[in-house]
DNA sequence: TTCTAAATTGATAACGATTCTCATTTAATA
DNA sequence: TATTAAATGAGAATCGTTATCAATTTAGAA
């Protein structure tokens, strides 16, 4: 499905920027990209995106739920493809790395924890911070200190 | 144990904003205060902490393991008290209320995933998003509407 | 296809949370 | 008590993000 395709089917206007963005995140390669990181990488093909159209299409295409907000790094938010199941991060407190995993046993136990409390579950945050100590990674951690 | 006891312990100059804002901490009643909400505690009873020490001082009492930082609101950070086991937020969607809950599987089954990954665990952040639709939720809701 | 109204964009100002700077004050200790 | 390093207050600076507004583009009617 094409990404012009997708966001009529989400009841977006098809304009330039939007295609742009919402490509880059149905290409597999990526996940997890900050305003930032989609504002570089499309500075490197496309000419004429400015920073604040990309938070305004980060914010659309998750208003409408095709992206999904992270806080996986402090200070600032970074964006994810919205699919069906949500997984969670493992998340290198060295050198940043982000790997995703699945933990197919949480949700009904975070119904359950949220029902035992009155509330009504909407969706969770599961992060693990660790350190991944590949050799790349203590590079990388030299270099900041 | 006071805190000036305890800023001692933790190796720390003996201040009286650090002592003032351990003693919030400290005091059972609070939890998960954000920079502002401390320094506006604090400004109703004593005169002259700024809100750069405020900062100052949250930071120095994290880097020592007396405060834990936590990320349930998107835009700022809360700490509350590090104590040895670590619990996880329940916050609502609508009002922001936060409640607290331990679940005292999680800690192996994290450090498991972790280590799969090759991974060494270092902490968690677990936060449940729901909507708790008690009176005082719905109030607040049609009032930020 | 052209026209029109409404939505989107770029440029840039504004904002809120947080950090930094630096002169002044305070705590630890000799 | 005097000395020195650390902590503080005031305010400037920074960073991520949002808001403003005039100009451009889209979707759909004519």
């Amino acid at each position: 499905m094409s990404s012009g395709t997708t966001l009529q089917n989400l009841g977006l206007r098809k304009t330039y920027a939007r295609i742009q963005i919402a490509k880059l995140f149905e290409d597999s390669h990526v996940s997890h990209l900050s305003a930032k990181d989609v504002f570089a990488k499309l500075a490197k093909q496309h000419e004429g995106i400015s920073l604040g159209t990309v938070y305004r299409v980060l914010g659309d295409l998750t208003d409408v739920g095709f992206l999904r907000r992270l806080h996986l790094e402090e200070g600032f938010v970074s964006y994810e493809l919205n699919g069906k199941e949500q997984h969670d991060h493992l998340v290198c407190t060295k050198c940043h790395k982000v790997l995703q995993f699945d933990d197919f046993f949480d949700h009904d136990r975070y119904e359950a924890i949220a029902r035992q409390h009155g509330f009504s579950l909407s969706h969770h945050s599961l992060v693990l911070y660790a350190s991944c100590d590949t050799p790349a990674c203590k590079k990388q951690s030299i270099k900041e200190n």
